[in-house]
DNA sequence: GAGCACTGC
């Protein structure tokens, strides 16, 4: 690797901050720019605030094992970085940069962007692989986009990853379950590969305990300059963001109801304040109809004095795509929009043109009991890393303002700096079995960086080890623990696959474990009635997972039509991932050696098969219960069939779930009928364990 | 007779 300034030149100020990172004075601008396609384009690229870091950012990628790069949004650190590597010669002799997003809308948008810039063929020099879609030309391709996910399951071919010699983590702030894997692997590939270089990019509130994170022993930090190869210590550089400021204004008592505070404060905004869109985040689907309607109402009642010219519009996952699509429809002349949103806009969706955000200051999150092993979704405070992420969306096209519906005082003294990472508030089994597939022996060890519950980890453990993907000394079995391992989906649904092998159903079980691993194949309407009635000309006695087969078989016979679907209330965007994911899961089936066969109308083994990964789900209906109430073998936990299951009122005697939603009950949702007599052929030691004998009843 | 923040492989 050749030094990128020239000699002679004056060399970079480096300077050690307290904490033992490093930053960079930029001594002067780089103004090198070689004849890259389009002026424009390359004008545009000068302009951008990352530019002028660009000789700070090469000298420290050159020098440290680690950077993390501290930038605001709109400092274009996503697409220049990388092409600044890449220019400097990172991506000779056939080597790869890498640059993961969480998201794939994030991926294909970021690489198609950089081959534009680069004036060359997306999937040849620059190339992006996501689930469904590799659009990368090994060989060939030198910039490689990618989702953090992507990047996990190809170490479980290349563990040390050898064919990228930059790994950029984008968004690394965001702490979902895969970047903090991804952490706590590349820290640990970087003792093995020292010329890998690793730079995290990570918003300002984290970039502390990043740059901590791969921070190696302090002791050793004076030793380190003599020795050959990039420093170990990290390296901390900050980009301005190009956001335009946004004014605060916080509420001066605490209010009791956000949704009532929400819509008074967008009617003062729509009544005193100049022309511009505004942006509403509350919590769910509930908060955001009652809303919608509050707006709506008032909008009626006040004819043209206060509320005309207001378009207000919902936005959360729920709503199909052509309700999405209004969102970002520009507004007419004259009107003001309104935008009604979960936290899907604070990261997902960018949407232009919102000068106003009003913040109430919640949103519904993930957490996870590890001693009952239930996962709940909750309405918490939010932190202060997602506050000032929704204030900057009021800041996009010209200076905004965010009305926090919440007092200054709770912002500094009470709000949490950061929310808790998704590793904390979640169940951990797949997570455990992908570690184990990359050779992590020491689980209860392994250098997260942010450690999960000993129980969670335990308990995750205890599952896999029930399901037989685990041994006694917690190694991955062969063959049924490694073959779980490469289906990628929740190792429940990976045993079920499997058995289903030996069962000879694996093809309905793959449609089955599709259709388990996406929301919902239903739209999501107002139109209850007619939902159930539709829902009822596919209804099984045997339960939810044979309910959809029919209706997978029905999309089939109709040629995959959306008319079809539209008719029986189907989500068309839905069936047609289902048959990407059932495709997906046939490629890996035969790979592994799953015997693809169908067994006709035979229900009894596909049940069995289902029992064979949710065995741990089953309950049974009390005697005498007149409310339909069941208790769980495992726990005696009090359970009732959730209303949108075929087998609501029907109450079979035996029962199995896919998952538990729990709200003033706890409701099972997809329901299968089952022999209980299969549970102790399915998994004798878990029911050994649990119960001595639970046909007996 | 009730409810599903958001990603991802």
């Amino acid at each position: 690797m050749s030094q990128f300034w020239k000699p002679g030149a004056e060399k970079p100020r480096i300077l050690d901050d307290e904490e033992g990172g490093v930053l960079f004075l930029a001594s002067s601008i780089s103004s090198t720019s070689s004849g890259y396609g389009y002026a424009s384009i390359e004008k545009q690229r000068l302009r951008l605030p990352v530019y002028k870091y660009r000789t700070a950012i090469l000298y420290l990628v050159e020098t440290h094992a680690t950077t993390v790069i501290v930038g605001e949004t709109g400092s274009g650190k996503t697409t220049q970085i990388p092409q600044y590597l890449k220019e400097a010669g990172w991506a000779d002799g056939g080597r790869v940069i890498a640059c993961t997003q969480p998201r794939r809308l994030a991926v294909q948008a970021v690489a198609s962007r950089v081959a534009e810039e680069m004036g060359v063929k997306l999937g040849e020099e620059v190339g992006y692989t996501i689930r469904f879609e590799d659009l990368a030309n090994s060989g060939v391709t030198m910039i490689k986009f990618l989702t953090d996910g992507v990047l996990l399951r190809e170490m479980m071919d290349d563990p040390l990853l050898t064919k990228y010699s930059v790994i950029m983590v984008d968004e690394a702030h965001e702490r979902s379950i895969s970047t903090d894997i991804l952490l706590g692997l590349l820290k640990k590939i970087q003792r093995r590969r020292p010329e890998l270089r690793l730079i995290i990019s990570s918003a300002t509130i984290e970039a502390k305990s990043m740059s901590a994170f791969f921070q190696t022993s302090k002791r050793r930090r004076g030793l380190e300059a003599d020795e050959l190869g990039p420093r170990k210590d990290p390296a901390i550089l900050s980009v301005e963001g190009r956001g335009f400021n946004v004014q605060i204004h916080y509420v001066e008592e605490p209010v009791a109801d956000y949704v009532r505070a929400a819509v008074s404060t967008v009617l003062s905004i729509h009544d005193q304040e100049p022309p511009g869109d505004s942006l509403v985040f509350l919590t769910g689907q509930d908060d955001i109809d009652a809303a919608v309607q509050l707006l709506t109402e008032e909008a009626q009642a006040n004819g043209k004095k206060n509320s005309s010219g207001l378009i207000v519009l919902p936005l959360y996952s729920g709503l199909s795509r052509m309700e999405q699509d209004l969102v970002f429809s520009p507004t007419p002349r004259g009107k003001r929009k309104v935008v009604i949103s979960t936290n899907i806009a604070e990261t997902s969706l960018t949407l232009e043109g919102i000068v106003y955000v009003v913040d109430s200051g919640f949103s519904k999150q993930r957490f996870y009991n590890p001693i009952s092993d239930v996962e709940n979704l909750v309405v918490a405070p939010i932190s202060k890393a997602s506050a000032r992420q929704r204030a900057g969306r009021a800041g996009r096209i010209r200076p905004g303002k965010c009305y926090r519906l919440y007092t200054e005082e709770y912002f500094i003294n009470e709000m949490p700096a950061q929310g808790i990472p998704e590793m904390q508030r979640s169940n951990l089994v797949s997570c455990v079995i992908q570690l184990k597939a990359l050779g992590i022996d020491n689980i209860l060890g392994f250098d997260w960086p942010a450690s999960p519950a000993p129980e969670a980890m335990i308990r995750a453990l205890e599952v896999l080890y029930s399901l037989g993907v685990l041994d006694d000394d917690a190694k991955l079995t062969s063959p049924v623990g490694f073959q779980a391992a490469e289906i990628p989906l929740d190792p429940m649904i990976a045993k079920m696959m499997l058995s289903s092998s030996q069962l000879g159903c694996s093809e309905e079980i793959i449609t089955i474990a599709a259709v388990l691993s996406i929301q919902s194949i239903w739209v999501s309407t107002k139109a209850q009635k007619e939902l159930d009635e539709a829902k009822l000309r596919f209804a099984a006695v045997e339960g939810d997972h044979v309910t959809f087969l029919n209706v997978y078989q029905g999309f089939l016979r109709s040629g995959k039509s959306s008319q079809w679907c539209h008719k029986n209330f189907v989500n068309y965007h839905a069936m047609k991932k289902v048959i990407e994911i059932r495709e997906q899961l046939r490629r890996i089936a035969l790979r592994i050696g799953i015997v693809l066969k169908s067994c006709e109308r035979d229900m009894l083994v596909v049940r069995k098969a289902v029992t064979a990964g949710f065995f741990a789900n089953a309950c049974n209906l009390e005697a005498y219960s007149h409310n339909g109430m069941y208790k769980t073998v495992r726990g005696s936990q009090e359970v009732y069939i959730h209303p949108s299951s075929v087998l609501f009122r029907v109450n079979p005697k035996w029962v199995i779930y896919q998952s538990l939603v729990s709200t003033d009950r706890q409701y099972m949702r997809n329901v299968i009928t089952i022999d209980p007599s299969w549970l102790t052929e399915a998994a004798p030691h878990f029911f050994q364990h649990q119960r001595p004998d639970p046909i007996g009843r």
